[in-house]
DNA sequence: CCCCTACGCCATCTTACATCA
DNA sequence: TCTGATGTAAGATGGCGTAGG
């Protein structure tokens, strides 16, 4: 199940980002470091339901790929999406942003009275628990829930008041939400038995454990978003920049060649290189050109120039 | 092929809490 | 110091898609 799982969240993670950037020159590729994150294994992942396409975006557990691997939520509303990684290299200068720590907020309510609150005791803990859906099968089919007789933490009051249908909320104690991060960390989804024992463990419901997964994750991929759009947002600083300086370039060479024709002349000529960006090999000219044909699988990248192409140099490679 | 169940993701609602005027 | 408005984080819910039995 997991598995398959993961197999979903690849594609749907797929935010459908076409973007031919080059970050080779901007942002050395480093080995990639441990992850602070702790999403679903990338390697792990069995192939998407897509041609086989570089997947050289890659951030934490989340798959840029082509259109193909268009999410569903960004087929209803356009997000911006970027990326974190590449290659599956992690971007240096995202090491140590970690999308899985506590949001400021946490530590910020954690320093309220609540945390005094004992979770086992908390007369909210539950009121709101068991009128979702997978409650109601939980009742009907009973999976590993352990319904009053897992000890949970309404067990005993179970929704007695919530038939007025007031969704009173629980707030989990310091502790829950430290053990539910550690485990989130070590796996951001749960098995049944994992919810179960996690659950008695807190003295939660599972499905109070499931949707607290649920969220987890939810907002993990948003902060991820949130880095990824920086992420892409410094690269077109960077690329533009460096699109400035080209020009610049191309222009202190034009005046170069009005100027003095004949040094101009003994110059080396300008190379007409090009830049896979899916594995970072400079290739020849004629692979370039070759590379500038469109992809047989359509992919929406091509050549990535590194160096400005005098078209009509007089210096052009034949 | 259809149905059911379980599960995950998403959008959204709701509530608790912090901040500020 | 108190209070109401406001913003934000997070728990909860319902809908939908998918996979497997």
């Amino acid at each position: 199940m997991e598995m398959m799982v993961n197999a979903r969240d690849q594609e749907q993670h797929g935010l459908g980002l076409s973007l031919s950037l080059s970050i080779a020159t901007a942002h050395p590729v480093e080995p990639p470091p441990q992850r602070a994150i702790s999403v679903a294994p990338i390697s792990s992942h069995p192939a998407p339901p897509m041609p086989p396409q570089p997947q050289w975006w890659s951030g934490a557990g989340l798959f840029f790929s082509p259109s193909s691997g268009m999410d569903r939520s960004l087929e209803r509303k356009q997000q911006p999406g970027a990326v974190a990684a590449c290659h599956g290299h992690e971007m240096p200068f995202l090491r140590g942003i970690d999308v899985n720590r506590a949001p400021a907020g946490e530590a910020r309510r954690g320093s309220c009275s609540e945390d005094e609150e004992p979770a086992a005791s908390s007369p909210n803990s539950t009121l709101s628990s068991l009128s979702g859906k997978r409650a109601a099968a939980t009742r009907s089919g009973g999976d590993q829930t352990p319904r009053a007789g897992g000890g949970g933490v309404g067990s005993d009051d179970e929704d007695s008041g919530a038939g007025g249908g007031s969704r009173k909320k629980l707030r989990l104690s310091k502790d829950q939400a430290a053990v539910l991060e550690e485990s989130f960390k070590e796996h951001n989804t749960l098995n049944p038995k994992q919810k179960a024992a996690l659950a008695k463990q807190l003295n939660l419901k599972p499905r109070q454990v499931e949707v607290w997964f649920q969220n987890r994750r939810a907002r993990t991929k948003l902060k991820q978003t949130e880095v990824d759009c920086e992420f892409l947002k410094r690269c077109c600083e960077t690329l533009t920049e460096e699109n400035r300086r080209l020009q610049r370039e191309v222009a202190e060479l034009r005046a170069l060649k009005l100027v003095a024709p004949h040094q101009y002349a003994r110059m080396p000529p300008p190379t007409t290189l090009t830049m896979c960006p899916s594995c970072e090999r400079l290739a020849t000219a004629d692979e370039a050109g070759r590379a500038a044909r469109p992809a047989p699988t359509g992919l929406p990248w091509g050549p990535v120039p590194v160096r400005p192409v005098f078209v009509d140099g007089p210096a052009r490679r034949s």
